[in-house]
DNA sequence: CGGCTTTGACCTGCGC
DNA sequence: GCGCAGGTCAAAGCCG
């Protein structure tokens, strides 16, 4: 992973020194990429793919794939003409090749535009449930109980045993979990925070038996989901968009790094904490884990790793069949494919190295930014680096420890219309993904290029198309961003892009 | 001078 | 009850 960096004074290892930085979050750049991008769509559709991994990455964004695909045909047959003899043959075997690239060319184009229908019905889906939620406000905190899933809907999962126990079965089944978990978009529903809730939630009139459970289970030692997010970086921190303040640092055992404690420091009282650790295996690997929701407006920049990381947490509490997507869900940080990709390509997901932890007393989920998507899934788990907390399957409020296991479900056939049958779980995965989606501009970059390299025939040789690279500032050129702006969100965008491209390649075969 | 980091003390939960 | 480890507090010092 190409970690650019801009400097930032901070202290590390005890001296103060000029270190690297890197803005994982950053999207400012992403949206300058695309200006440039726009600037530039010659029309020059016969860029070979591996222009994309050199860092001539201006992507034709129409696509004229025929062009490509004629030449690479034409281009194919060298030295096969013998002589004058065979050129008539020779004409006749390019013309039947550029008939078959042109229908070729047609079925990618029904593709793209199935893909971009997708992402349309996605993002209107998405803004949707913004209007909705804005327009609900606080009255829907006296309904939270009875119908939302628990650990899906409460900004502070601590409350999810709780309200698991008073509806059990909204919490099993539910189908109307709000993807906006995260205080992300705006901020709106971090009024809803956990601890408003819990003060509604106990004057909640419909109890039972059930009430008590929840009293109890409200009285037990509350537990928190928390995001660990492990990435390649010299930096001390990771430049996440929100501003910390440093309250402690302890010697944690087992690590000779200290581990460093810091609280959101963007409004007063905000509950959000994050703990900074290197890797004690890897040291170049900073484990930076996420506890708590904000409770008020983010800049863009962080509101896109908010949003992740606590509907990752949500995810989490949410059970098995939303932790299944949970890899897919942090590869759509920036980027996504849809979740029916996801559920024909498993290892996209498994990819990002999202990992269930019983790290006593908070669950927590691991999501590794530190390796490139694997050659197959097979490879990916067995090559998967060491995480700071084992993975192993655990119940986590009320789900059967053999529920848990590693993320790859059984292949299933994609189709746009299974959107409507998804779960509450499912659901709210694909709209987390979905807002990923709509925050990275560079979405139809991303996409030519890796229609580009299928076409060019480099969909098994060259994996490697990140959309950094595809948006033409794969080496920071031009100062138009730090290239550590999209460094890590490079590697997500890779595992999905090349679960797309797996797709689009499998197409043609 | 305000904001931040440092660092030892303190608190809490858990296992024995 | 005791010890251990994780997490937090708060005073002191540093820095711009």
């Amino acid at each position: 992973m190409i970690l650019a960096a801009h400097g930032d004074r901070a202290t590390f290892g005890g001296r103060r020194s000029e270190i690297k930085e890197v803005d994982f979050f950053s999207t400012g750049g992403a949206r300058r990429r695309n200006v440039d991008e726009d600037g530039d769509d010659g029309g020059d559709g016969s860029r070979d793919a591996g222009a994309l991994g050199r860092g001539n990455t201006t992507v034709n964004t129409a696509l004229d794939l025929l062009t490509t695909a004629a030449g690479t045909s034409v281009n194919g047959g060298e030295g096969t003409a013998a002589g004058p003899a065979s050129d008539h043959k020779e004409v006749a075997t390019v013309e039947g090749e550029l008939r078959q690239a042109g229908e070729e060319n047609r079925r990618l184009r029904r593709m793209l535009d199935d893909l971009t229908r997708s992402y349309s019905a996605l993002y209107h889906q998405f803004v949707q449930a913004q209007q909705q939620q804005q327009a609900s406000g606080a009255a829907n905190l006296m309904m939270l109980p009875a119908t939302m899933p628990a650990g899906l809907q409460f900004m502070d999962p601590r409350m999810a045993p709780a309200i698991r126990a008073a509806a059990p079965a909204a919490s099993l089944d539910g189908d109307k979990g709000d993807s906006d978990v995260g205080s992300g978009s705006g901020g709106e529903a971090d009024q809803n925070n956990g601890r408003s809730v819990q003060q509604d939630g106990t004057g909640t009139p419909e109890r039972g038996e059930n009430a008590e459970r929840a009293a109890a289970a409200a009285e037990a030692p509350l537990r928190r989901a928390r995001v660990s997010v492990r990435a390649r970086s010299e930096a001390p921190m990771i430049s996440d968009g929100c501003q910390w303040r440093k309250y402690g640092q302890k010697m944690a055992k087992g690590n000779p790094c200290p581990r460093a404690y810091y609280r959101c420091t963007m409004a007063t009282a905000c509950p959000v904490r994050k703990q900074v650790q290197r890797c004690a295996e890897d040291k170049t690997v900073l484990i930076t884990t996420y506890e708590g929701t904000h409770n008020h407006q983010l800049p863009p920049a962080a509101a896109a790793m908010a949003k992740t990381t606590s509907a990752a947490a949500a995810m989490l509490l949410s059970g098995p069949a939303a932790s299944r997507d949970i890899g897919a869900l942090f590869a759509g940080h920036h980027i996504a494919a849809p979740a029916p990709l996801f559920h024909q390509y498993p290892y996209a997901s498994a990819a990002m190295g999202a990992t269930l932890s019983a790290s006593a007393p908070f669950p927590t989920i691991t999501l590794d930014l530190t390796h490139s998507p694997p050659a197959s899934a097979a490879g990916l788990l067995q090559h998967r680096p060491p995480t700071a907390v084992p993975a192993m399957p655990f119940p986590l409020y009320g789900f059967p420890a053999a529920a848990h296991r590693p993320a790859v479900p059984p292949p299933q056939p994609p189709t746009v219309s299974s959107l409507g049958m998804m779960d509450g779980r499912n659901r709210l995965a694909l709209e987390t993904m979905t807002a990923a989606i709509t925050s990275d501009p560079n979405f139809t970059t991303a996409l030519a290029a890796a229609l580009s390299t299928i076409i060019a025939g480099g969909a098994e040789a060259a994996p490697r198309v990140g959309a950094g690279d595809a948006a033409g500032d794969g080496n920071g050129s031009g100062g138009t961003e730090p290239a550590a702006a999209t460094a890590a969100a490079a590697g997500a965008r890779e595992t999905a892009l090349h679960a797309l491209l797996q797709r689009l390649h499998d197409s043609r075969q």
